[in-house]
DNA sequence: GCCGTTTTCGGCCCGACTGTTTTCAGTCG
């Protein structure tokens, strides 16, 4: 079995953990937390980058010390250091670290003197009175760690972006309805737009902050207080999601909004180039000694900083700030450059909307194409079409045609790949069509070497034009099926067949993470809603964030395209 | 443990809030 790059990081986490209870370097903590997060986002396996020579070293972060112990974990499966961790600090103690107010200082107190090893040990140490004693712990210490454990707090929880903007933005109308003179927006994931996001992030602007932080705390949905403080304050709302809320002076918008913004490790990169200047840069401003000489604006901070503006979706310490400072950041894709639709829906199989229905949605977007691609025989679920019924299809999309001006309906399929990688309909039909979008659909649990070899047969066809979610995930409910992604990007490559950002805020697949990739692979991708109904074509918006976030330009994507062009790149 | 247009040694982001203290450590974002 490969050791995969999300294992590798896995255990780079875990041994900041433990090194971190252990009392180590913090920085020699922090550079494994920061290898674990190069690693994950890297485009391509270090597996196959080692047994292609390459020499990891040559990553941000990582040194020859990390190499050398990547190449071991590669070779080995096994991590000697961190196993060693564990026999020294054994037990749920990385677990327990996650209970809010327990960190790696009184975690270790916990382990040496209250011989607290996991999280049963925690419960009856803290019911039977004796942590209090504890020095640094008290009652309330206590009695926080024996709420957290009974509500099982600690353990992360994500909620996917579509379910949280609408609480966002709900949060966001209640507090501007406090004043018309505060600035009120969301930061955080939730702006960077992250697939999920871990808790709600508020900035306010106001000359009374104090006014602020009680209106937020008194928000109908807060559930429980945590912290309130006159310019911070912590809650959680109703459906368990955390909200943080900073409140800051006018003068001080840009750099807050900055810091509230994140992500964590791009404000440390932020900071250290103000660092390279002997300047200070906080959330009120950045400072040369006690002069504020910017803060205002993002744009300023940046400019000060002698780098471009760097959209929310790419502060992630990947790479952005040197490009920033090279002017050389690539220029994201955008709603408005997306021209069609190249996989949806209608009542011919699970959709609830006709053909003409979606078409006229479309075209009221301002789309020029939309490509209808019903489900085929084998989803027999969705009632998939076979040839005779697709036949049918085909003469409404005639006549549908007919009756548009400026808008064409694509004819298409979302066809079904067998477990052996054959087609489920005869090439007779499909050879009447303008897109293939194939699709796996069943057989999740095949071993990789067996996916992997299944997709590629498939894209062996000319006829096919586009894989659809290529992994198969469902975010937060089924992990993606066993599959190399890397090869299914070089396979598509090497056939001029493209990819699917399926832009269901469910699926978003591909991720950020091989979107980037198959883009410096020069694979395009076809960024698609999935729509069943007429008002989900909207979701092309979560994949237009979602490729925004693997640094995807509009030249590499095919629907961004005019549809002669679009034809053109459809051909195999 | 990483890193370098002053450096291969000596730095490594910065501040608010809480609960514990009696001036501050720990935690968090």
């Amino acid at each position: 079995m490969p050791v995969l790059n999300a294992e590798i990081a896995a255990m780079f986490d875990q041994t900041a953990e433990l090194l971190e209870i252990d009392g180590a370097n913090p920085f020699r903590v922090r550079a494994y937390r920061r290898a674990a997060r190069v690693i994950d986002a890297l485009p391509q396996s270090v597996e196959s980058m080692l047994a292609a020579g390459k020499d990891l070293s040559e990553l941000p972060g990582i040194g020859k010390d990390l190499a050398g112990k990547i190449a071991e974990i590669v070779r080995t499966a096994k991590f000697p250091l961190l196993e060693s961790l564990k026999r020294k600090l054994p037990g749920d103690l990385v677990e327990i670290a996650g209970i809010p107010g327990l960190g790696p200082k009184r975690v270790k107190l916990l382990f040496t003197r209250a011989r607290v090893r996991t999280l049963e040990d925690l419960r009856r140490a803290a019911r039977s009175g004796r942590l209090r004693r504890l020095e640094g712990f008290g009652p309330k210490v206590e009695q926080n760690i024996l709420a957290a454990l009974a509500k099982r707090v600690g353990t992360e929880k994500r909620t996917k972006l579509s379910v949280a903007e609408g609480e966002a933005d709900a949060f966001v109308r209640y507090l501007q309805a406090g004043s018309p003179r505060w600035r009120v927006v969301a930061a955080g994931s939730f702006r960077r737009r992250r697939e999920t996001v871990g808790d709600l992030d508020f900035l306010v602007t106001a000359s009374n902050a104090r006014a602020v932080a009680d209106r937020f705390v008194g928000y109908e949905n807060v559930a429980e207080v945590r912290t309130h403080g006159p310019e911070r304050a912590t809650v959680i709302l109703r459906s368990g999601l955390q909200a943080d809320l900073r409140v800051v002076h006018d003068a001080s918008y840009g750099a807050a909004l900055l810091y509230f913004t994140g992500s964590k490790p791009h404000n440390i990169a932020l900071r250290g180039v103000a660092n390279e200047h002997d300047w200070k840069l906080n959330e009120y401003g950045l400072f040369a000694g006690n002069r504020r000489i910017a803060g205002a604006t993002e744009e300023d901070v940046y400019r000060k900083l002698g780098l471009d503006f760097v959209p929310p979706e790419l502060r992630e310490d990947r790479g952005e700030i040197d490009r920033a400072r090279a002017r050389r950041l690539p220029r994201l894709i955008t709603l408005a450059d997306i021209r069609g639709d190249l996989h949806t829906h209608t009542k011919w199989t699970d959709g609830n909307a006709t053909v003409a229905e979606m078409a006229g949605a479309a075209k009221a977007r301002g789309y020029e194409y939309l490509a209808v691609t019903d489900h085929s025989r084998k989803v027999t679920v969705a009632h998939g079409l076979d040839p005779r019924q697709l036949s049918r299809q085909l003469d409404e999309i005639d006549r549908v045609n007919d009756k548009l001006d400026h808008f064409v309906v694509l004819k298409g399929i979302e066809l079904d790949i067998l477990p052996d990688g054959r087609l489920d309909l005869p090439d007779m039909i499909l050879s009447r069509l303008d897109i293939v979008v194939a699709a796996v659909h069943s057989g999740f649990d095949l071993p990789r070497e067996k996916q992997t070899a299944r997709v590629i047969r498939a894209m062996d066809s000319r006829r096919v034009s586009i894989i659809a979610h290529p992994t198969g995930r469902l975010i937060g409910e089924r992990d993606p099926y066993e599959i190399d992604i890397e090869r299914i990007i070089e396979a598509a490559r090497e056939r001029g067949c493209h990819l699917e950002l399926n832009a269901q805020p469910d699926r978003l697949d591909l991720n950020e993470v091989h979107a980037r990739a198959a883009k410096e692979a020069g694979v395009k991708l076809a960024i698609s809603s999935d729509a069943h109904s007429t008002a989900t074509l909207d979701w092309v918006r979560f994949g237009i964030d979602q490729a925004r976030r693997g640094w995807i330009e509009p030249d590499d994507v095919i629907n961004t395209r005019p549809l002669a062009a679009l034809r053109k790149s459809l051909k195999r």
